[in-house]
DNA sequence: ATTGTTATTGAAAAACATTTTCATTAAGGA
DNA sequence: TCCTTAATGAAAATGTTTTTCAATAACAAT
């Protein structure tokens, strides 16, 4: 039983077909997929998925924390498997390949520096890098 | 003149009163607003505004960088006038409340660390902080 | 000031994304 | 294997954003 299949049990979630083919597709990708964008990929799997069902899975594992939300200028709703833990997204511009990457003593000490400027107690974050990954460095260049 | 016409004036576009209405309700508001909420703001201003102009004035504007999209959970079309130079929005989960402060040294030295780690060149960067104004930790306080 | 050009506007329609509803299906404990 | 009920999918409803296009108004030229 994966990893993810045991975070829905213990919360006493079934572990169904669509589910199954909805995370399977996250895992695979390596880049942030839209709604329409899983459901075509998850029909290759389970060939009667529906979107009303890719939206609901979507959520349910954004919840959970297995899955991550992604925001661009285009288009807010990708999603990205997330690992544990690790809590940002670096989103290769020219391939749309992501890598997670752990935050870390420097993300503190600037929300550190903001709570004291500013007076807010600072709760959350949202923080996301874009730009090229080694691959699309070597193709493309246009700093 | 005010400084936001000139850049648009310098861009070429034209002045108008749908524009001005647009934009002076985002300036005098201190939180993030949707584009339905500043038509019902802007159309006390100018009464025949339409929600069309609204997405093409804001869209226009953020072109600019006179405005600032801001993304959130529920909403990631909301927008704050934008101040030049500061880069990055604070807002009150409570209030909705924001403030903007300006991206120091740690925030490259973050960068640069996962641009170490990952092998990416980092081009660019999202980053927004949550959590409650001064006013608003007196009042409630749910950490 | 007046005129002419053309960017901008707003209403309606189209396109698109997301949520709700509800009868049917199937997961998983008994 | 059966039963309960969570989960599903199709259709409809709801919302949001974009496109289209004729009318308007900014502003440069006169």
């Amino acid at each position: 039983m994966a990893e993810w299949e045991k975070c829905l049990a213990d919360a006493g979630c079934r572990i169904t077909a669509p589910r199954r083919a909805v995370m399977q597709v996250l895992l695979a990708a390596s880049m942030p997929l839209s709604p329409r964008e899983i459901l075509e990929r998850g029909r290759q799997v389970h060939r009667k998925l529906g979107l009303v069902t890719v939206y609901r899975t979507v959520n349910l594992l954004a919840e959970m924390n297995l899955v991550r939300r992604i925001h661009c200028e285009e288009d807010c709703h990708a999603y990205l498997s997330a690992s544990p833990g690790h809590r940002h997204a670096l989103v290769c511009q020219h391939c749309g390949g992501a890598v997670e990457f752990l935050g870390s003593g420097d993300v503190h000490a600037l929300i550190g520096r903001v709570e004291v400027e500013t007076g807010y107690r600072v709760d959350d974050h949202l923080l996301q890098l874009f730009g090229l990954c080694p691959g699309c460095q070597e193709t493309k260049d246009d700093r």
